[in-house]
DNA sequence: AATTTCGACAACCGCAGGCTA
DNA sequence: TTAGCCTGCGGTTGTCGAAAT
């Protein structure tokens, strides 16, 4: 029953593009014989191909009722109408243009360049209607000055918060991964001075050698867990989440962004007053030696007590040490 | 000058429905 | 009636030349 098929899978069967010499044999055949049962073509023309290839070929480009070229802004403007009537039936849309367009040309047409003209006039070329408010477009109408969380000083704006926020978490894993350099160093006992750590209470410990680095810092404490110099010990310290609410930057109910001489480190607060960053991974089990090295468990970093982290700094800072920690970080 | 990246479009793939022996 | 080929169609991939690095 059913037909015999014409044209079997052959890995033999040419595939790829159309040589001049293969276009000619075709155009040649079906001038001569017309347009039959394609699975013919190939052996009637001597062609290595399969039927539908050459069927393809045919519809596609070699027919003579083709139009090639340019698309004029009537034929494009056209095809935006009558993709909006029928999506994507392109060959339905082919032909109800006034020349003779294939609907391969039309998709291709289509895809490449009247999606990028429809999304660059803010319209969705899938459903033709306004795109939603991208993230550029919500940036470049917004306020440029934002507020800080803190001291209500004029900061910075959306775009200017994300790329700070994107720099201070490459901070913090610096941070973390100076605080394993320290370990290391006190481990292998050599004469580099290392930080000591200050067993305050209500003192934040931001290099604690156990899983909860950064948790919960009570900002009544009047210190900071911020690295380096910042001016968050000097703020008062009854501000709430109700506050940081009613700040205008759309971000500063999650995040606040302190101006300092250093650098800026977001915090997030929670309903209790309590500052509160994730966690740090422990660089060393919590029963390794390291713990002697810092008794308390912790050191407080910055603030108003410069020789806490001072030690640490100068291994920043320092001429010799600063090439060993560029390869570091890099 | 060499290499990489990107854009345009030709060609292929696979499915669904029609057709036919 | 039915098995299986044929055709049309839309989605996807591959190729090639231009531009960028």
């Amino acid at each position: 029953m059913g037909r015999y098929p014409c044209c079997k899978e052959s890995s033999e069967l040419k595939k790829g593009p159309w040589s001049t010499d293969e276009d000619k044999k075709l155009a040649d055949y079906i001038h001569e014989n017309g347009i039959g049962n394609w699975q013919m073509v190939p052996k009637g023309a001597g062609l290595n191909r399969c039927g539908k290839s050459c069927r393809l070929r045919w519809t596609n480009y070699l027919r003579p009722d083709i139009k090639r070229g340019c698309f004029s802004e009537e034929e494009e403007d056209m095809i935006i109408q009558l993709h909006k009537q029928l999506g994507n039936r392109w060959s339905k849309i082919a032909a109800k243009l006034p020349a003779g367009r294939t609907d391969n040309e039309v998709k291709n047409y289509y895809n490449t360049h009247i999606k990028k003209k429809l999304m660059r006039l803010g319209i969705d070329p899938i459903t033709h209607k306004p795109l939603p408010p991208n993230l550029n477009h919500l940036l470049n109408n917004l306020p440029h000055n934002y507020y800080n969380s803190f001291n209500n000083n004029p900061i910075i704006s959306p775009l200017e918060s994300i790329l700070r926020l994107q720099a201070n978490l490459t901070q913090m894993a610096n941070a973390q991964l100076l605080q394993n350099i320290a370990q290391f160093l006190n481990n292998n006992n050599n004469n580099i001075p290392l930080p000591l750590a200050q067993n305050n209470n209500n003192v934040p410990m931001l290099f604690n050698n156990n899983v909860t680095t950064f948790d919960n810092f009570n900002v009544e404490s009047n210190e900071s867990p911020l690295l380096f110099d910042h001016p968050l010990s000097t703020t008062p310290n009854s501000y709430s989440i109700e506050s940081v609410l009613d700040q205008p930057s759309p971000m500063s109910n999650s995040l606040g962004f302190v101006p300092g001489n250093c650098d800026l480190v977001p915090s997030v607060l929670t309903s209790n007053n309590i500052l509160s960053l994730p966690p740090l991974v422990s660089a060393t089990p919590e029963t390794s030696n390291s713990d002697q090295m810092f008794p308390t468990g912790a050191m407080q970093c910055g603030g108003g007590n410069d020789d806490d982290f001072s030690a640490l700094e100068k291994i920043f800072c320092d001429e010799g040490n600063s090439s060993l920690l560029e390869s570091i970080f890099q």
